[in-house]
Order: C-alpha cells, then structure tokens, then sequence
RNA sequence: GCCGAAGUGGCGGAAUGGUAGACGCAAGGGACUUAAAAUCCCUCGGAGGCGACUCCGUGCGGGUUCGAGUCCCGCCUUCGGCACCA
C-alpha cells in the first residue's frame, strides 16, 4: 500500500461524488425519505470553527448511513446571513455588509467542502437573497392580518450598546446576547409578535416529540405556565385592583397589596393619592435600574406606600395598603400582587423591613415566622382562614378558586412567563418589515404581490444615536403610496430580527427556488417534518422555540402540512479549548479546522471530533488524542497488506465483525459516536492481533467507518479492487446467529466477590457449569466450604453462596 | 431560590443491577534504526507479596440485593438553564 495522503484522495473522492451528483435528494423519490438538519450557520468573518464540526458530523454520519440504508436523503446547508456581527464587521472595514456577506459565504462554502460534507448543495437558501425574504415578509403579512404581529409602546429591553431593541429571547440573564453588556428597559414603540397566545400550543406539543429531556424541559420552563387565579380587590377610591395568584388559598393572609411602578393604578387615581412626589421619585429610581441591579438588589426590598388609596380584602372586608415596590414587574401576571408575608419569601422580606402584619394562615409542622415564610404547598392545613380551615393546602387552593368564581370576585387563570417576541430592529442589515403608514388608513400591511419589498442599498447604514433606523434616511425609499387609498404614505424603516429569516429556512429547502408560495404543499407533505434535527443547546429558547411558533402558526393557516416541525431533536456540547475554557480570540485557545485539515485530514478530524467523548458533553479539545484518530485511520489504511482470504474461515472473526456491525449501527443512532469508533478500533486491533482479515470483514468495516471517515474508506475499497462507491452500496446488517460463541467465559463469584472465571460451552446447564467450577481449577476456594446457594444467570455470571 | 445534568485512573472517557476502568491519550520499558521519526511488543487505579495471590477502590454517610458506578434515603461539590414569575 502506498502511503496514506489524505489531500490527494480527499479532494479525489470529493469530485467524484460531486459528479455523480450521489447527495442530490429526489423529490417524491419511491424510497422512504429521510430529512436530516443541522442549524444553518452564520457566515461570520472568522470562518468555520471547530465547532461547527463537531455540530455538522453527527448528522453527516447520519446522513450518509440512511442513504446506504435505502433512504432518499435531504441534508440540506444555507446560510443565516442577515445580523448586527455583519453590518458591525461591514462597517468597520468600510465594506457594504452584502459584499461582506458574499464573502463570508463564500469562505464557508471552500471550507465545508474541504470537510467533504454531503450536503445537496443545490438547495442551498441565503436569508438576505430577496427571493428567499420575500417569504419572510410574507410570514410576517400572515401574523399582521391575523392580528398577532402589533405594535405597543411599553417598556422594553433595550442594548446601549448596539443601539437595538432585544427580545426577552435575546436579553437572557439581563446581558445583550450579542455583546454582553447589560440590557436596559427603555419605553419605545415597538412591533410584537404574539407568541404568548401559542404558549399552550407550544407546550401541549412537546408531548410525543422525540426531544432530549433536557430540551424539552428548559422549553417548558422558558414558556413557564402556572395555573392560579386573578381576583379583584375593591379600591377605596372606586373600581378594583386586579391581581394574579396561584395561591389562592392564602387570601386570609393578605396584608398588603403591592404594584409594578409601572402600573396605571397610579395615573387613575393621581387626585386621590397624597404623597405623589414622592412615589414619582421611586418610580423613576426604578426606571433607572436595569436587570441587573435588580437581580443583584434582590433581597433589599424597597417600594413607597400609596397614601390615600387602600384595598380591601374581598374576604374580610378589611383594608390594607397599597404599595408600589419594583419587586412587581409590570410585564407578569396583571403587575399588582396581593401579599401574604406569612406564606411567601419576598412579600416576608419586605413586610419585616417595613414593619407590616404577618399573618399566618398555614400551619406546619415547623413554621417559624419569626425567621422567614412558610411555604411549603404540600405540607400544612389551613388555619385562620374561615371555611378553609382545616384543609390541606391543594385542596384549599381548589375550594377558594371555586369560591371566589362563585361570588364574582375573581376567575382561574393561566399565566406565562414567556414574553411576547419583541420583533423590530434599529438596524440595516435584516428584512424590511412590510407595513405602510397612512395618514388616513393607518397601518397598511404592503401588498403580497408587491414582495420582495427590498431593501435599498444604502452609502451609509450606521445606526443612529436617536433610536431610528438607518432606513429611515432613504426617503425616496421611505416615502410611498398607500396600498389602501393611493395616498402618500411612508413605510416602516426598522427591520425584522435575526431569527425572522431562520425562523423556517427548514422549510425553504424543501422548495428552495419557488416563487409562487414559500414551498409546494405536496413537497412539504413529501419531506416535511424533520426526522432528526441536532444543534446547540444554546437556542433552545431562542431559534427552536420561534420556529417551532412560525411552524404552527403556518399550520393553522393551512400553510404547512404538519403541527411539529422537528421528530427528534438532538444537542451537541461545546467544543472547549485544550486549557478547559470556551474557545475564545481572546484566551488563544482556539482551534482552527483548516490547519487541522492541513495536518491531519478531514477523515482524521471528523474521526477525532466524533470520538472526543459523549457527545451530548462539552468536551476539551486536545492536542495529543487527535493523534490517536490519525494512528486508527493509518492502521486502518494498512489493513489490505494482511488481506487474506487463504487463512482460513473463523468463527471468531465473523461474530467480532457481527458484534461490531451491531454496536456501531446502534451507537450511531443514539449519538454514541465515541463508542461506536472505539468498536471499530477494537475490532482492528483483534485483526492485526490474529494477523489477516478477510477481504468482505474488511469491506463492512469500511462501511461501518464511511460516515465518520468517507474519502480514505471509498481509497481503500477501490484500492482492493471493487468498482462499485461505498457511497453507492448497501448498509451491513448482522446476523443474531453470528452473534453468540459456542464457549464462553462465565465470571464466579463466592459470596459476591469475583474469584476466576471458567469456560464453558454456551448451552450449558445450571448442573454442568456448577460441576465444572468445583472441579477446575477453582476448586481451592471451595475447600472446607458448604455450598449453600448457587445463583446461576445463563451465560452472564454464576455466584456461590457457602459457609 | 427553582429546574436540570453530572461527580469513575495522570487526562478524554467506557460499563441493559452481573469480570469497574472498553477505546484513546500521556507515561515507563523493550524491538527495529548509525540516529531520529514512524511502526511493532510489554507494563500501566492504589497498597502488600519472590510467587500462585491478598486487601482496598467509582464524591461522602446509610440502606436494598446473592451481587450496586448503576436502585432507594440523607448530604457535599461542580456545571448548565431560569429567576423578585406572584
């Protein structure tokens, strides 16, 4: 065998796939289909990073099995390109960002290439081609007309820094998911998107999905569903004071009410209210705070009493106070709560520093009131609470719903965390959102036949100091007719977010060049949902739970076939530097994949980056182990020189190869990438052990490895003299038969301790194996012993119990 | 605070309740070589013993079981997510 020269035969086999043209898929193709999807990159200007093969090769090695399983495989790539890093980049050099975007595709498309993915790249979709945001925008049309795209001046999270609107998505923690520099809340006029109203959907429909665990839980915690009720407490000025709790039971206990400051009790009732300098200064303290110093301030309740104005307990009939404390957030629930010191940790907290009565209305078995809230919803009766008393706290929450809903006073309700989806940009770089403003008609949604409304090129597209957007200059552009009236009219010059565009780009590559609909109905049906879908956890609550909104909301509408857009739903961890750390510029831990390639070879990273460890865990890259994969595809390579047919049929050659095909076909599927290379390794070095292997035992490993390493296993499959591409042939499947030696090894235990293991033919009785145990070469232990128990599991491991 | 995951050699990591440490790296020894690289062979959790062997060992403390890294109870630690969510 010549030496092994990873350049030649890489590019080598990638030309020859691509002219076969082996990884286009068939549309409406007889064979069963097979949608596997990767999350589109953004074209950045750093390149493709190692990263991004570690998140690419799980669905690659997919991939390529389905299709020599029989599957008509899509495995489609594009490119998210629309985004501030861009426009940020593009600016700083002094480049238009659509140039900036060109090139920076075009660096990803060389590099993933040079990996040797089997991507149909004819199905390539970019979010900033018009002829693919003209269906954005028409996405966006459809929520517009349904009345679930709106606009509303309220208080938002908003980036100093990047000078942008976030959503609550975007702004996770209190920091810009961008830039990392803490999210202020600023009122501006905003567009919405109504995600809240399909946060039932959006739950209810994770059921059945084949979602890791932990997705699904960190969705069903973003989404935050709680079940309580909203009860109205009288005002002493007149009307009432709305409020939402899931602790319905504990009404009795109410002391005090508490408001965002944002809330509009205070405007209503501005005559009433005595002290309101007072409460203005607090209120725009508050405003003052960002996220940050709340969390950070959290145990320092602080809030200013509305005199003036009380409620009253519409149990009791008596009056408490009214306070308004930042510690409500005007964005939950209805922004005012009832307080319960006696039974919750924060309304305790500020009852203690104001001095204010704690009542308790919840016995438990070791309630201590004088150091913090009782709490415990499923531990304590009732106590101090009229009817209620004497019942646990489930059943009382049950009975005061019932009650209230019976008297009026208040209704059950289901409240969300999640925040509608603040969906406008300040910025140039995204899709221009399709609304005209009239004069006389007011918002205009821009007709469908008039898309793709473009976006205009723009000399200068800096964002601007005062919250405009860089759009706004263009007045030629700005200034329009009305699509209703024919009036002068002028369009709306803030664009849509980042995730717009990857929001449904699955469902583009299934139709990517249409122009008559976003894609054919009957294609949909064909490919559509994903099977398997594999990207970062990191936007678990950000990109899968938008798309899996659009997704449904084009299925109401009857614009997609399917409710669920992902069957299953796989993550990758991080990829970490060798020193432990995230890779960063910074810390000069990163890894760059094109030298790897340069040094090693694609076949040797894809191998490495599937074998550094489980895959669902952040792994530390290394250095050394790389060299590990590089030895097993050279002794793999190596392998024709001990071809050989002549030495013989053996049958413990043919069941490791059945084992093996067994374990890796099944590892595969259940990302254990790492287990299955390792089965591949063991069985190689069991084949130099013995000296030969057989030219078809060498012909299913070279199947089994093609996924992880394509090029150098299609190299040696022709080097040993086979015409047809492994990229053209058939999965192995093994035979159960095969599987099972006639001798095996039975460990023995006396007394549960391991003392020697005895070999004994695979069928052979309880009897047979006790006997061969006490006389063989064991036998020692059982000197002076009773036997008085045998545990014997057939073929696994016998244990003898003596005195 | 709440939710989730995890703690196993020097390192990355394997183990449907059934021989703990597969596979790989690093390390040590040896073969080949003028030499190096590459390759190949051996050793490789700890302690003891010349030795066949013995004892200890999967974060800590209990428990269930013939048998526990794995199951149960109580802790500790780390990581990830959410967070004045009423």
């Amino acid at each position: 065998m010549k030496e092994y020269s990873p350049k030649e035969i890489e590019a080598k086999w990638q030309r020859i796939w691509e002219e076969k043209g082996l990884f286009k898929a068939k549309d409406f193709d007889k064979k069963p289909k097979f949608y596997g999807l990767i999350e589109f990159p953004y074209p950045s200007g750093a390149g493709l990073h190692v990263g991004h093969i570690r998140a690419f090769t799980s669905m690659e090695v997919i991939s390529r099995k389905r299709r020599l399983q029989g599957y008509n495989v899509l495995f489609p790539i594009g490119w998210d390109a629309f985004g501030l890093p861009t426009e940020n980049y593009a600016m700083k050099t002094n480049q238009h960002p659509r140039k900036v975007t060109d090139q920076n595709i075009k660096t990803f498309v060389s590099q993933l290439k040079r990996v040797g993915y089997s991507f149909d790249w004819d199905r390539t979709v970019d979010t900033t081609d018009p002829a693919y945001y003209k269906w954005t925008q028409w996405i966006f049309l459809q929520l517009f007309k349904r009345g679930l795209a709106y606009r509303s001046n309220t208080y938002v999270n908003f980036c100093e820094n990047c000078k942008v609107v976030l959503s609550n998505e975007e702004s996770q923690g209190g920091v810009c998911d961008r830039c990392g520099s803490p999210v202020i809340q600023k009122q501006k006029d905003v567009w919405f998107l109504k995600i809240r109203d399909y946060a039932d959907k959006l739950l209810d429909g994770l059921e059945g999905l084949d979602f890791l665990p932990r997705v699904k839980t960190e969705q069903e915690n973003w989404i935050g569903r709680s079940y309580g009720a909203e009860v109205d407490f009288p005002v002493t000025t007149g009307g009432a004071l709305r409020v939402f709790t899931t602790r319905a039971d504990t009404i009795f206990g109410v002391t005090f009410m508490c408001i965002a400051p944002e809330h509009p009790l205070i405007e209503e009732n501005a005559a009433a209210i005595k002290n309101m300098a007072e409460i203005e200064a607090y209120r725009e303290a508050a405003r003052r705070k960002n996220e940050f110093e709340r969390v950070q301030l959290q145990k320092d309740k602080t809030g200013v009493r509305i005199e003036g104005v009380s409620a009253i307990n519409p149990l009791t009939g008596k009056e408490v106070p009214i306070f308004v404390a930042d510690y409500v957030m005007m964005g939950y629930g209805t922004g005012a709560i009832m307080a319960v010191p006696a039974h919750d940790t924060r309304d305790y907290d500020f009852a203690k520093k104001y001095n204010l009565p704690i009542i308790q209305v919840i016995d438990g078995g070791e309630v201590n009131l004088e150091e913090t809230a009782y709490t415990d919803i499923y531990n304590g009766t009732m106590i101090n609470s009229d009817f209620l008393n004497g019942l646990p706290v489930k059943e009382a929450i049950a009975k005061m719903i019932d009650y209230i809903e019976a008297k009026g006073i208040g209704t059950r309700k289901v409240n969300y965390n999640m925040k509608d989806w603040a969906f406008n940009r300040q910025r140039y770089w995204g899709e221009p959102i399709p609304i005209v403003y009239c004069d006389k008609c007011g918002m205009v949604p821009v007709s469908e036949e008039e898309l793709p409304l473009k976006l205009p090129d723009l000399e200068e597209y800096k964002p601007t100091d005062t919250g405009e957007s860089p759009l706004s200059k263009v007045t030629d552009w700005v200034n329009c007719k009305c699509p209703k009236c024919g009036g002068a009219a002028k369009r709306e010059t803030d664009t849509m977010p980042q995730w717009a565009g990857s929001s449904w780009y699955f469902l583009r590559y299934i139709d990517p060049k249409n122009n008559n609909a976003l894609a054919d109905p009957e294609k949909l049906k064909y490919w559509g949902p994903v099977d398997w879908y594999n990207g970062g956890m990191e936007h678990v609550t950000r990109h899968l739970i938008y798309s899996r909104f659009w997704n449904r909301f084009l299925y109401d509408i009857g614009a997609v076939p399917f409710a669920e857009p992902y069957k299953r739903r796989t993550a990758q961890g991080l990829l970490l530097g060798s020193d432990g750390n995230k890779m960063s510029k910074s810390l000069g831990n990163v890894v760059n994949p094109n030298e790897c390639i340069d040094k090693y070879g694609s076949d040797v990273l894809r191998t490495y980056v599937m074998f550094i460890g489980d895959y669902e865990r952040p792994a530390p890259w290394s250095d050394n182990s790389i060299i590990g994969c590089k030895r097993f595809i050279e002794r793999v390579w190596r392998l024709p020189e001990i071809m050989n047919d002549e030495a013989g049929y053996s049958k413990k050659h043919t069941a490791s190869v059945h084992r093996m095909i067994k374990k890796v076909s099944a590892d595969y599927e259940a990302t254990g990438f790492n287990t299955a290379i390792a089965a591949m390794m063991t069985f190689v070095n069991e084949v130099y052990a013995d000296g030969f292997i057989t030219k078809s035992e060498l012909e299913t490993l070279l199947k089994l490895l093609y996924p992880v390493a394509p090029h150098v296993t299609e190299e040696i499959n022709e080097a040993i003299g086979n015409k047809t591409l492994i990229a053209e042939s058939t999965w192995p499947e093994y035979d159960e038969n095969h599987l099972v030696e006639d001798e095996v090894s039975i460990p023995v235990q006396i007394l549960g301790k391991l003392k020697g293991v005895v070999k004994v033919a695979r069928t052979a009785s309880q009897e047979e194996v006790t006997d061969a145990i006490l006389n063989g070469d064991l036998k020692s232990y059982f000197e002076g012993k009773t036997v008085v128990k045998v545990i014997y599991v057939p073929g696994k491991i016998v244990n003898f119990i003596v005195k």
